[in-house]
DNA sequence: AGGCATAAGTGGGAAAAAGTGGGTTTTAGT
DNA sequence: ACTAAAACCCACTTTTTCCCACTTATGCCT
């Protein structure tokens, strides 16, 4: 399982190299087969290969007549690639993903249960920003009695 | 539980001791192994991993496209790292973490029941005048009728 | 009450691991 | 066949982790 954030470097090729303390576990589930998309906030996912074939699967039993899960699905599966962790526990980012999430050197990559997200830093700030305020106006349904 | 405040120092490397009375049994709960995350509020939390672990997982299983419960799993498990008490029954807070709550030296620990709060003093003493003047204003509805 | 013994707080150093950068070979595409 | 990009590999630098030693505090026993 993903959590925490790491502040990482692309180095001068457009490799991310995955923390440490994560790459065992990588090695041994999927010998470093992973896959990564791109997400509608303006991230990309990095998903295990295990951990997203399953959710692809599902993605596209839903009904191809619904114009909204057509676009999710043209977005997502049409932005996934596979990549494979070299020797040094790194993975190369396509320019294609890299340039629509706006990836120059630093990224903070976010861990996030299942999958990882990785952000351009300056992003990602802006992206915390919005917890300010966060209990201004109604919560969620879903968090009423909800226990940290 | 945890309760009570304890003024504590950060040594130069960034290491939080844990006061004593709590060395014990943590040890024998969860063999040190602690989970230290990000608040709203500017403090950080410290939870026992078997406290914290059924938190993440009642949080990560919200939907995911409601963008405040997004932001709210973004912000609390996206900052969350394992933590393990060394020989001397210290914990390492990454610089991260320590940037985010602004933690230099001077640190207050205060037990909170299931976990601790990790405050930078000065904003400790400033989030401690906000009980001046609780009682002005309306009560929230939750407290009508609680006796101390 | 003094001193001794144990426990806790604190600091730092050395070994190991991880981060980083580039050079060379292979592959794919034109 | 030639070019360009990607995969692979190796070496160097920096960071992290683990361990040990010293100082300070606490409490117990004589």
């Amino acid at each position: 399982m993903f959590q925490g954030a790491s502040q990482l470097n692309l180095d001068s090729k457009g490799r991310l190299a995955i923390p440490a303390r994560y790459r065992d576990m990588l090695l041994a589930q999927c010998a470093g087969n992973l896959v990564l998309t791109a997400d509608a906030d303006g991230c990309l996912l990095l998903y295990p290969q295990p951990e997203w074939l399953p959710i692809r699967e599902k993605l596209m039993q839903l009904s191809a007549f619904n114009p909204r899960i057509r676009a999710l699905q043209r977005f997502l599966v049409g932005h996934a690639e596979d990549v494979v962790m070299d020797a040094a526990g790194r993975v190369l980012i396509s320019s294609t993903l890299r340039s629509y999430a706006v990836l120059d050197k630093r990224v903070m990559l976010v861990g996030q249960g299942n999958k990882c997200e990785v952000w351009d830093e300056a992003r990602w700030q802006a992206q915390q920003e919005k917890m300010n305020g966060f209990t201004d106006g109604d919560l969620p349904p879903e968090l009423e009695g909800f226990t940290l």
